[in-house]
RNA sequence: GUGAGAUUAGUUCAGUUGGUAGAGCACCAGAUUGUGGUUCUGGGUGUCGUGGGUUCGAGCCCCACAUCUCACC
């Protein structure tokens, strides 16, 4: 796999590239929206590549290991073919889950042990069987195995915390590279920076992973309980020390404000529930702002969901009808809500190398956040 | 027609010896960052069926009426 980085932004550390893959190239800066369960809730995949646009997904290795499990997606031969999505995918490896299941796992040198959401079974992921699954999944791009270390957490239990995922990422390798893809096409993975909110652990995370990054390295560990400031000072920390030869992906971030931020920071890429999952509850971004689609506000504007909007929902459906279907509990509401506001983060990105190209990023940045995060 | 029970928030219902009302859902508003189709936070939105009476004071006690439900002619 390979990224090249194309233009550079003179004001700020924005660049454009373009990464390699063999289901097609992706542009960067670019969104990826999560398809966790082998689909992005609500949408078509028509949709998502016609309509959103779409140059790349998301599945999640902790969902997909449950259900439907590795027996079947090696049986339809991996999951481009289970789900027919011929675009690249990226898999997580399952930390950020395990990290969220507080209570039902205990992780050890070895590995996590965690009980399944779903049915209370017991299972174990190590660094060496995650890379099977991975490979069974056939992600273009797979994550390392890691322990996604709490925002508020203190410098001793940070300390420790990556030095398990640094002996784990060393493992995750050596397994990665004695393997072979199932599927007949490349994959690579992305080594993950963890070191929580600590600039000498943030370093030292970055210059290990490194040794084992290919097109491109992780900034994970953020957005997970400190302040927005925080992040950005953590992403500004490790942008001199990450070679401009690799793609940059911030994991989980953000609000469409995060993203423009993160990319005049020296971010490649992203993925975010964000625009799903609080779409599905009637939170819609748009180039004017932020709207909340249940307001009663919302009852008689018939006027177009998003006069500025690129989507074909954006024109087609008014306010009042979509604030109808969120209060009535139709599934549609959710279905425009998703596509709209994805729609709408592929757009994000694809104005933002666009300014990137004719010169002009920061200027534009700095109103676009100010329209976005107005409250409408 | 007779008898019994019921009538309190949008709705289903609590409401103590009489001291001007409260819960779930709904609704209204806010949160949500490597997705458990969620979850969390805040808000009570009321002519206590109507009209009288007793009482310092009535959702509660008394009378009449209205409406609904059930049972029996």
């Amino acid at each position: 796999m390979e990224f090249t980085p194309l233009v550079e932004d003179k004001n700020s550390r924005a660049r454009t590239g373009l990464l390699k893959t063999d289901h097609g190239e992706i542009r960067t800066p670019i969104f990826m929206p999560v398809g966790t369960v082998g689909s992005v809730k609500g949408v078509y995949h028509r949709d998502l590549k016609e309509d959103v646009k779409a140059e790349i997904i998301l599945g999640n290795t902790y969902h997909l290991y449950l259900r439907p499990g590795l027996e079947i997606l090696n049986k339809a031969g991996g999951l481009h073919r289970f789900e027919n999505w011929d675009r690249p995918i990226l898999t997580d490896s399952g930390g950020f889950q395990v990290f969220s299941l507080t209570g039902i796992r205990k992780i050890t040198e070895e590995g996590c042990t965690f009980q399944s959401h779903i049915d209370g079974s017991r299972h174990t992921f190590t660094p060496e069987n995650n890379v099977t699954t991975q490979r069974m999944i056939g992600a273009d791009i797979c994550m390392a195995f890691d322990e996604c270390c709490p925002g508020d957490a203190d410098h001793a239990y940070a300390e420790k915390s990556l030095a398990l995922t640094q002996r784990w990422l060393a493992r995750y390798a050596k397994a990665f590279h004695e393997s072979e893809p199932l599927y007949g096409y490349e994959q690579t993975f992305f080594p993950i920076i963890q070191g929580c909110v600590y600039p000498d652990l943030r370093i030292k995370a970055a210059e290990h992973a490194l040794e084992y990054a290919d097109a491109g390295i992780a900034i994970g560990g953020l957005a997970v309980g400190e302040p927005t400031e925080k992040m950005y000072e953590m992403i500004e920390l490790l942008d001199p020390v990450i070679p401009r030869s690799k793609a940059r992906y911030l994991m989980g971030v953000g609000t469409p404000a995060n993203i423009l931020e993160a990319i005049s920071r020296g971010v490649d890429m992203f993925d975010c529930v964000m625009p799903t999952r609080n779409g599905r509850n009637g939170m819609l971004f748009t180039w004017n702002g932020i709207l909340n689609m249940r307001n009663e506000k919302w009852k008689d504007d018939f006027s177009p969901l998003d006069p500025a909007g690129t989507s074909f929902v954006d024109s087609t459906y008014s306010k009042a009808y979509l604030r109808h279907l969120f209060i009535a509990g139709e599934m549609f509401a959710a279905m425009i809500a998703s596509e709209h506001n994805l729609a709408f983060y592929l757009d994000v990105v694809r104005q933002a190398r666009l300014h990137i190209e004719q010169g002009d990023f920061t200027a534009w940045k700095e109103d676009a956040v100010k329209r976005i995060t107005t409250r409408l």
